[in-house]
DNA sequence: GTAGTCGTACTTTTT
DNA sequence: GTACGACTAC
């Protein structure tokens, strides 16, 4: 790689090895796996701007695809900054769904579809199976129907083997289904609707039957490939038909879309399909501290399935996580509004609004943790769940929009045909779409006829309501129809987008409309009209700057050019998830985001917060992946950077007083949980400073600046809600009594105890013994000895990151393979994944892998450069040896052979302790501006919650003000004007 | 037939 | 806190 050419030195700088690895890489194709936090996006986006700069690509040949809308913005963001010259919106990107668009709609025509197709939704598929539900008194739940629908079209046409299997009779209505399925599929074929798994599948119809849309691609690069289903996974093969070169990142671990069909089993398909695949994988994780990336392995961990990674932190120690316990979901979301203003105040303001995520498990519980942000005055935004397009007088207009474009659309025509009212009842309609079905005729067509006395409707109609239809329905919007047929027609001015909406909005007067029906809120939902205006302005706008993304033109194949704009636009409202609301104009002020868990991946936080951690939340009740729940605890743990709070509420809401148990998946690691907030002294925010690399305030700052009365400790709300009974607390004999104590000791073992419980060894112990590391101590406050020990963990921490990125520098070479697993596993992920391999080299501690296969199992099947790569670091192989961890480890219940992979040395990203003669030079080196070491027996009594008297960094220099006395303290938050949801703001 | 009122039963995750 | 169904008044 020494010989690239100057060029690309700016790409690949910056890049650790392995990545610069995976960038230049010159194999066809190139799975990069890894962790959450390595980079693998930026690897991705970098790789392409390699493609197109180095390798000399042009960009309209380079196709990659996402999952997200926002991922695909970020990513051509990304791209087109390293790019330059506008070349990135050249290159076919977005998601999977508007690629497939892209291509049908310039293509389509040749197999058959309708120029003007539409896209379906969820809502319109809902309506449309219910409608043929009961219309054929089928004995299926539509629900359930259109999951079993949607299933057999993501699992692609490739999987003959095993579609055999579950078509059994084991399905109870088959025959409805398959009915049903047939009805839907006719019904949106006579509106020339697709629904979401249609354009992926008549998109691999289309490129099948003519491989020349594609012919001029040359490489194809997916993100987030864990999450691609068959159809997929067909799609991408096909793209890259002509040159079979692809490139996909991915990390197993964040599988978390099976339910929408997601295949981990595609990872072993490509292995399979292109056997010289080049491997990589990254490591070292970036974004979290060491404690956070610790607890969360330890969460991922628990599947004795997965096919397992390194991940190696860079940063240090930081603040255990926080697993709280409250009584109520209204007292969880108002201690997280205490937590968010105690980490912004002792920040200093280092930490703002916008640092801070709350990630749920369903959009539904965002309920109390709006409410409780809203009356302290914190501005937010919600992301994912209730979408802003969903809102009822938006999907008015746009159902309007949709018969404008598609006069065949039924559906729409039948919701918008009484709204706004005209006398037109549901009887009344759900006849003429009878009447229309019948007779083959769109209902559009039914009413115009009708309308115009070419033919008399058999379904009655009023005579008031037959003219408010024709005066109010179907002339206007014959009306702007024309104006468009005229304008593109002849090139004129073009009917614009805005325009249009705008006389709409005035022909049904439709202000008036919202007043009527809704005369509470009708304002808002006025204001949301405006915006919706708005965002398609920015459409319009956004269309005219980047041009118009037609497909590279094709000498054999010809093309429909897209000239309209509402098509567009209407299919980027189904396929965006999100409107991009964010900033108008108005200054960003810093917003707490709350978001859907599946909606942050690949998102990170300085601060997040994962409130409903009970069984029943995560994982769901109605989950029927429990590890995929697991996963997506794992996935929210690991967004935050540093500081990371799990929290449940021990009695469900007011309605009914069940008690909540805590996720098993923390149950069997809530010890290495605090029980509450850290105390955010000085050495505890310096850590956080360093993780984010950000500059802290001075102390005097910080403490100058406190309101009065301010809560310097978590103790607004008790550790234990139910201790006031002496309540057992029912999570198992160890869990009941909640002594406070503090780890002022050494453990025997020579490790020092930094505060932190020694995470392996609870691990093990809370899985048999549970006595082991109890440690007789003063009774009194438990973070005492953390933070003062927490001083040497940092100056520690960071020698061994030190060591870790002086390490890994090599690391190319020593990353260990997926190959083995994958053949050794050839059909399933639900085999035990090969163990991983320990050390190879003699110097680490022989016995953590005794009984290991020295190999990995499929070692013959290996390439030498294989298994030159199960090397690894002796460092971390040897820690866990040292600590004589294994004795205590019991033996795991499930195989002996997961029990001897168990030793997680390997896998541990607990780097190792430094060695002592390091220690010395590098803490000279490197501590000057820390504070020096304390002395190991700092009386715990100067971190007492209410006299909190901060540790002094400084030699006692600094303490804290008392609080009452003082006056003329700033209070940020006064500033922060209340947010108005867009949703529902009273409580 | 339409429109308004009341009571009941749900409320995973996204393109 | 809402969406849908049943019931009742026009």
């Amino acid at each position: 790689m020494s010989s690239r050419p100057p060029l690309s030195n700016a790409i690949l700088n910056g890049l650790n090895d392995a990545q610069r690895r995976a960038v230049s890489s010159d194999a066809a194709t190139v799975a990069i796996l890894a962790g959450p936090g390595s980079g693998k996006t930026h690897t991705l986006a970098s790789r392409v701007v390699w493609l197109v700069d180095a390798v000399g690509y042009r960009p309209e040949d380079v196709v990659v695809a996402t999952f997200t809308v926002k991922a695909a913005r970020e990513m051509k963001e990304r791209i087109g900054r390293a790019l330059g010259n506008g070349r990135e919106s050249k290159i076919i990107l977005g998601t999977f769904h508007s690629i497939a668009r892209r291509y049908l709609a310039a293509y389509g025509r040749h197999i058959g579809l309708n120029q003007k197709f539409g896209i379906a939704d969820e809502s319109d598929s809902r309506a449309i199976i219910t409608r043929i539900c009961k219309r054929l008194q089928l004995t299926v739940d539509p629900a359930a129907a259109r999951v079993w629908i949607s299933k057999r079209k993501a699992k692609g046409t490739e999987t003959s083997a095993k579609s055999a299997r579950p078509e059994a009779a084991e399905t109870p209505g088959l025959q409805d289904l398959e009915t049903c399925y047939r009805e839907y599929q006719g019904h949106l074929d006579r509106s020339s609707l697709l629904d979401y798994d249609d354009l992926l599948v008549r998109c691999v119809d289309l490129l099948r039957r003519f491989p020349s849309c594609v012919a001029n691609v040359q490489t194809v690069l997916i993100d987030e490939y864990q999450d691609t289903n068959g159809i997929q996974y067909e799609l991408m093969k096909l793209f890259a038909q002509r040159h079979q070169r692809i490139t996909i990142v991915g990390d197993p671990d964040q599988s978390i879309y099976g339910w929408r069909s997601a295949e981990i089993r595609n990872l072993w398909r490509l292995l399979r399909d292109f056997p010289a695949t080049d491997e990589i994988s990254l490591e070292e994780n970036y974004r979290s501290s060491q404690s956070i990336l610790d607890l969360s392995l330890l969460v991922i961990q628990q599947d004795t399935k997965r096919y397992q990674k390194a991940l190696k932190p860079i940063h240090d120690k930081g603040s255990r996580p926080v697993l709280r316990k409250l009584k109520s979901a209204t007292a969880e979301a108002d201690w997280i509004v205490s937590e968010i203003k105690r980490a912004v105040l002792l920040s200093g303001s280092m930490l703002n609004h916008s640092d801070v995520a709350v990630l749920l498990r369903s959009a539904s519980l965002s309920r109390h943790i709006e409410s409780a942000l809203g009356r302290a005055g914190i501005a937010y935004r919600m992301v994912g769940g209730f979408k802003f397009y969903e809102r009822a007088e938006i999907k008015t207009i746009l159902d309007y929009l949709r018969v404008i474009h598609q006069p065949q659309n039924n559906d729409a025509l039948a919701r918008i045909m009484n709204v706004p009212r005209r006398g037109i009842g549901e009887v009344t309609i759900k006849g003429l779409i009878e009447e229309a079905e019948s007779s083959s005729l769109s209902l559009w067509s039914l009413l115009l006829k009708h309308c115009r006395g070419d033919r008399t409707a058999k379904t009655k109609i009023t005579k008031h309501a037959e003219q408010r239809i024709s005066g109010g329905l179907l002339r206007p919007l014959e009306t702007i129809r024309k104006r468009i047929d005229e304008a593109s027609g002849c090139s004129g001015t073009p009917f614009g987008l805005v325009d249009m909406i705008e006389q709409l909005l005035t022909t049904l007067n439709f202000q008036k409309h919202l007043q009527d029906v809704y005369p509470e809120d009708h304002e808002q939902r006025w204001v949301n009209m405006q915006e919706f205006i708005q965002l398609a302005a920015d459409f319009v706008r956004e269309i005219e700057r980047s041009g118009d993304d037609a497909l590279p033109a094709i000498a054999e194949l010809q093309q429909t050019k897209e000239v309209e704009v509402l098509p567009r636009f209407l299919a980027n409202v189904s396929l965006a998830s999100d409107a991009q609301t964010e900033d108008y104009g108005q200054e960003s002020k810093p917003l707490v985001t709350i978001s859907t868990i599946h909606a942050a991946k690949g998102l990170e936080w300085p601060v997040v917060f994962v409130p409903a951690v009970y069984n029943g939340s995560i994982p769901h009740m109605r989950a029927e992946d429990s590890d995929e729940e697991r996963r997506l605890l794992y996935v929210a743990m690991t967004r935050a950077q540093s500081l990371l709070y799990l929290s449940y509420p021990v009695y469900s809401s007011s309605t009914n007083s069940e008690r909540n148990e805590l996720s098993p998946f923390v149950t069997s690691v809530s010890k290495s949980f605090l029980k509450k907030g850290p105390c955010f002294d000085r050495p505890v925010m310096k850590e956080i400073a360093r993780i984010l690399r950000r500059k802290l305030p001075p102390e005097e700052s910080i403490f100058g600046s406190l309101p009065a009365m301010f809560n310097v400790e978590d103790n607004l709300f008790p550790v234990d809600p139910e201790e006031l009974g002496h309540n057992l607390t029912g999570h198992g004999p160890d869990d009941a009594p909640r002594v406070k104590r503090p780890k002022l000791q050494r453990l025997p073992n020579g490790q020092d105890d930094s505060g932190e419980l020694p995470w392996r060894k609870d691990y093990a112990t809370t899985m048999e013994q549970s006595s082991s590391f109890t440690v007789a101590s003063l009774p009194g406050f438990v973070s005492a000895g953390t933070h003062q020990a927490a001083l040497t963990a940092a100056a520690e921490a960071v020698q061994r990151a030190e060591k870790i990125k002086r390490s890994s520098n090599r690391r190319s070479a020593e990353q260990r393979s997926i190959l083995g697993f994958v053949k050794a596993n050839p059909r399933s992920i639900e085999a035990l994944p090969t163990p991983m391999p320990a050390a190879s080299r003699p110097s680490a501690n022989p016995h953590s892998r005794g009984n290991l296969p020295a190999q990995n199992a499929s070692g013959s099947l290996c390439t030498e450069t294989d298994l030159a790569r199960h090397k690894i670091e002796p460092e971390l192989a040897g820690r866990s040896l040292r600590d004589g961890k294994m004795k205590t480890r019991p033996s795991y219940p499930s195989s002996e052979q997961t029990a001897t992979r168990k030793p997680y040395a390997v896998f541990s990203s607990s780097p190792p302790p430094p060695e002592p003669a390091e220690t010395d030079i590098e803490t000279s080196s490197k501590s000057e501006e820390n504070e020096p070491p304390p002395e190991p027996t700092r009386p715990a009594t100067c971190l007492h919650a209410t006299t909190c008297n901060f540790p002094k960094g400084l030699g006692g220099k600094f303490r804290r003000p008392p609080g009452l006395g003082r006056s003329s303290m700033a209070p940020i938050d006064k500033l922060r004007k209340p947010f108005k949801p867009l949703t529902i703001n009273k409580s």
